[in-house]
DNA sequence: TTGACAACCTACTCGGTAGTATGTTTTTTG
DNA sequence: CAAAAAACATACTACCGAGTAGGTTGTCAA
């Protein structure tokens, strides 16, 4: 709570996870919370899932909202590892913008479970949060959210002014974007076979869809860089 | 259950409230499941938002799930009410589509609570559903889903054959096109004011978006139906 | 007027669940 | 190798919330 909000955008505030188990249980969580969502699965239900008892998760975790606020926290961090470094891409803003929104698309395939927590967690809001503590981590939960969004805001509104696009409301594309890149955890499922080439593929027509939303078109080369990850 | 399937597309599955109490539990309920989603609501919270107990929801209600239910048809109904008389327009299939878009969106913003339900029953699915009947009636409300899921993607191919657009996938891109028009459960939040206004402006935005993502433009004339609502 | 029924309310039961207190086992440390 | 601490498991408690049973009030028809 000192000087990180300078450095927000850098993953200064990663809590990687200390041990395994705890990771685990992470894992365990968000595919539970994914499945039933927050209120309607039970720390035994998470426990369970990982043969464990609830003991394991109460000696990691103070209560099950922090434990849901560590997926959420987890969440964020997957994102920004996959997307931070592709808008620090110095050439074309539309290039940049691009990749970005593959980046992004890839991982909300393939890390489904957080990403659905994440979802959640947007609507969660000023519901319960008995805790003043709780309250003062969903602040900041909320917002390393936008500290994200704003990442591709910036990016949509560079791309905008370098190819001339007269964006009306800046706002309201960035989400139209980014809605259009997030749309695929309502229906895509891996199947386990040739998940990572199919979520390439599917994350190129999103872009592609969004990108033409703003009024331009994905660049040639943009999605360059995925290739090599295979 | 006998032939409905046929005119499934009609509106004969409407259940319109038989009382006005009957109407009232339902719009408390989708405010209580919108704020806090299904399972973090209890029967007891929609009763108090009405001023009433539990008893006035037993009533008319069998069970929690099933006034669920009743709240998720109420929200297609709506959609249907609002989206398939522009479904019918028999001019060009881009004007069809930007006034399906339009009603949409518009729909989406002013009836918030149900929509947000409709939304988490995607997510709800093969969770809970204790009883036999339950399931069935689960299994129909995905197919009306779909149905109305269905009005769109004909319309989005029938404008892709029309204006020569060539869309890889055209699930993918039926997906896309209503994520954009959906976002705005997300974001958007009626201030009281000038409520119709500002939802026509930002619905116009959202096909706008929606539109150029396949590839074509919101025809120009497109939103002249809606004038006259004013 | 009286019955009958609808539309509620009140007061209960009872299963499930978050959280705790207290063991038990394994690992680490000195 | 002993002791301490970490990493669990077990066995509780306390409460909340879904569903129910039975009572109460109004309304309407005969």
């Amino acid at each position: 709570m000192s000087g990180m909000e300078a450095q927000m955008l850098e993953p200064t505030f990663v809590v990687t996870p200390p041990s395994s188990s705890h990771a685990d249980i992470l894992a365990a969580a968000a595919r539970c919370f994914k499945e039933n969502g927050f209120s309607a699965t039970s720390i035994d239900d998470v426990a369970h899932s990982l043969g464990a008892t609830k003991g394991r998760i109460y000696h990691h975790f103070r209560s099950k909202t922090d434990l849901f606020f560590a997926v959420y926290r987890r969440g964020m961090e997957i994102n920004f590892k996959a997307t931070l470094p592709q808008s620090k891409y110095d050439g074309d803003a539309v290039i940049r913008l691009a990749r970005m929104g593959l980046s992004h698309a890839v991982a909300m395939m393939a890390y489904q479970d957080f990403q659905r927590v994440l979802l959640q967690g947007v609507t969660m809001h000023q519901s319960g949060s008995t805790t003043a503590a709780q309250r003062e981590t969903l602040v900041e939960l909320i917002e390393i959210r936008n500290n994200y969004e704003t990442l591709f805001r910036t990016a949509i509104e560079a791309t905008a002014k370098e190819a001339q696009l007269n964006l009306n409301d800046p706002s309201v594309a960035s989400k139209s974007f980014l809605a259009v890149l997030n749309s695929s955890v309502f229906w895509y499922t891996p199947r386990g076979e040739n998940d990572k080439n199919e979520q390439i593929t599917l994350a190129r027509e999103l872009v592609t869809f969004a990108m033409r939303g703003l009024g331009t078109d994905i660049p040639a080369n943009a999605h360059d860089f995925l290739e090599n990850n295979k």
